[in-house]
RNA sequence: GGUCCUUUGGCCGAGUGGCUAGGCAAAGCUCUGCAAAAGCUUCUACAGCGGUUCGAAUCCGCUAGGGACCUCCA
């Protein structure tokens, strides 16, 4: 089998990956801020993230992932807004902070558990981790790269490019940095215009505020990421992820602070998602263009010309490749509703298949079918090429219909090829792309009452009682199931 | 303004120097009591202009369009 390679934005290739320590793997992926809802922009990185993190799972790498809830509040550009984006809404929403963080963030949970995506080992909180954050600061300044002002802490960013890459991951160069000049509030604190805050002294309606020593204040942006993945991932990991916009300033401020502090870079692989877009924008609240999660899953939002189920939205975020932008559409999503669901129904269809002698192996049949599968692992190894693991089924799912149809005997394929195809797609489909069925569960009573149905419709179809049929058929669509008539006078249902 | 990315058939999208990705839509056919599915077939595209090459959607240059970051942003 070929060996796992992923594509560092550090480095700006594909690089094999080696865990640092064998057999584990440890992984940061910053997580949400929960100041509003969620929107489909969102849903991507924490999409792509599980699939990474069930595929390393799935390689049997025990798998340490950390996402973040940013709960303490990022800030505008410093002083431009005298309270964070958090303590501002609370206000106007009247609830406590607090109150505001915990509902977007059982929100967040929600949606989460909509996409299948798998818990991650640990979920830190910002606000949980200000003891930690400020033992960082207190590290930097002590090492020389922080300065405090007025009870708040900036990163000297000029001293640290002196003897460090800074702007690397994100190709800035620093002499730009430090020359723009642009005018902003607060400014004059700084040393440089690329310094960045570690630590805001805290004005006096700010809510969120926590004793530090350098007076009463608030954690700067960056901190809380380096600070809560050094605690639980050490000074050093693996993987790194968050989508692309993150690069600059986020994470190439967290590489700087957490050198400064371990005393060697902490990320060994960069991981960045691109943009889910709409007619070529970026989604984003900037842009007045966001359609948020529960919207998506309603329809109620003039943009939706229907409700589009989670698994809809998985299966189209998985069609594309993570580091390509990804343009909404109702056109588009209705294909990936479409395509979801003809790849689900083979794949019921598959389950049900048994193997049996009754004709020849058709070799090149065979082994067409033996390299698709394989193929699997092949692509989700060239960097997650989820996309192509796709293609791949759907090339198989008109093989598996057929079997079904008994157009082609099952047993044009060897026993072993069978199982594989089976096994794989099983892993595949629910193991690694954490797809599920779009219908609600069926019941075991279901299950019954429609055996009994279909029991009784066969019996009137014997009869030519087309009338009895009808009705059977006619009367379950209109509850949204659908019944189908197969080949050889078996039946098959789905709900819609 | 600076840095970087991108431009694929009606739509969404893979993609590597040579071998029609795939999905959806559309058309035709087959199967079928009728439906619905399903199967088969058709539609063979790579912004434009040059260049490199035996050969380029894939490499290089120019032109045009789109976008991202530089400020909070997944």
């Amino acid at each position: 089998m070929s060996e796992l390679k992923v594509y560092n934005s550090y480095s700006r290739q594909k690089e094999v990956f080696t865990p640092i320590t064998p057999g584990h793997v440890g992984m940061y992926v910053c997580g949400p801020t929960v100041s509003g809802e969620s929107h489909l922009g969102h849903a991507r990185p924490y999409v792509t993230f599980d699939v990474v993190f069930r595929y390393l799972s799935h390689l049997g790498y025990k798998v340490r992932y950390v996402r973040n809830i940013t709960d303490a509040g990022h800030f505008e550009e410093e002083g431009r807004e005298a309270e964070d984006k958090i303590s501002k809404k609370a206000m106007l929403e009247r609830l406590e902070p607090m109150e505001l963080v915990q509902k977007y963030t059982n929100l967040f949970h929600w949606a989460m558990e909509q996409f299948n995506t798998l818990r991650p080992s640990i979920e830190p909180t910002a606000t949980g981790h200000i003891v930690e954050q400020i033992g960082m600061i207190q590290e930097i300044i002590k090492a020389g790269y922080a300065y405090e002002v007025n009870g708040s802490v900036y990163f000297d960013v000029k001293k640290y490019a002196a003897s460090h890459d800074y702007g690397k991951l994100s190709g800035r160069v620093i002499d730009d940095l430090l020359e723009t000049t642009r005018d902003l509030d607060g400014q004059e604190e700084k040393r440089d215009r690329a310094d960045f805050a570690l630590w805001k002294n805290a004005a006096p309606e700010h809510i969120m505020r926590w004793q530090s020593p350098w007076g009463v204040g608030f954690p700067g942006w960056h901190i809380e990421c380096s600070a809560m993945a050094t605690k639980y991932l050490g000074s050093k990991f693996d993987i790194h992820g968050g989508g692309m916009d993150l690069m600059f300033p986020h994470h190439e401020s967290e590489i700087a602070q957490s050198t400064i502090c371990n005393h060697e870079a902490p990320v060994r692989y960069w991981i960045h998602n691109n943009m889910i877009t709409i007619n070529g924008k970026k989604m984003g609240k900037s842009y007045g263009n966001q359609i948020t999660l529960t919207q998506m899953f309603s329809g109620d939002n003039p943009i939706l010309e229907k409700a589009y189920h989670p698994m809809v939205i998985r299966f189209f975020i998985l069609q594309t490749h993570y580091r390509s932008t990804l343009d909404f559409g109702n056109e588009a999503l209705q294909a990936s509703e479409k395509g979801l669901r003809r790849l689900w129904d083979a794949y019921e269809h598959l389950k049900k298949l048994n193997w049996e002698e009754t004709s020849p192996v058709n070799d090149e049949q065979d082994k067409k079918v033996v390299r698709l599968i394989s193929e699997f692992d092949e692509f989700m190894n060239d960097d997650f090429s989820t996309a192509k693991v796709l293609a791949n089924m759907f090339e198989l799912v008109s093989m598996i219909n057929s079997m079904k149809d008994k157009a082609i005997a099952v047993s044009s394929i060897s026993k072993e090829t069978f199982d594989l195809m089976q096994k794989q797609f099983t892993v595949y489909i629910e193991d690694i792309l954490g797809l599920k069925s779009v219908t609600e569960a069926d019941s075991n009573k279901l299950q019954g009452i429609m055996q009994l149905l279909i029991d009784i419709r066969k019996d009137a179809k014997g009869k030519k009682d087309f009338v009895t049929s009808d009705m059977i058929r006619n009367q379950l669509a209109k509850l949204g199931i659908s019944l189908k008539d197969e080949k050889g006078g078996e039946m098959s249902w789905t709900i819609e």
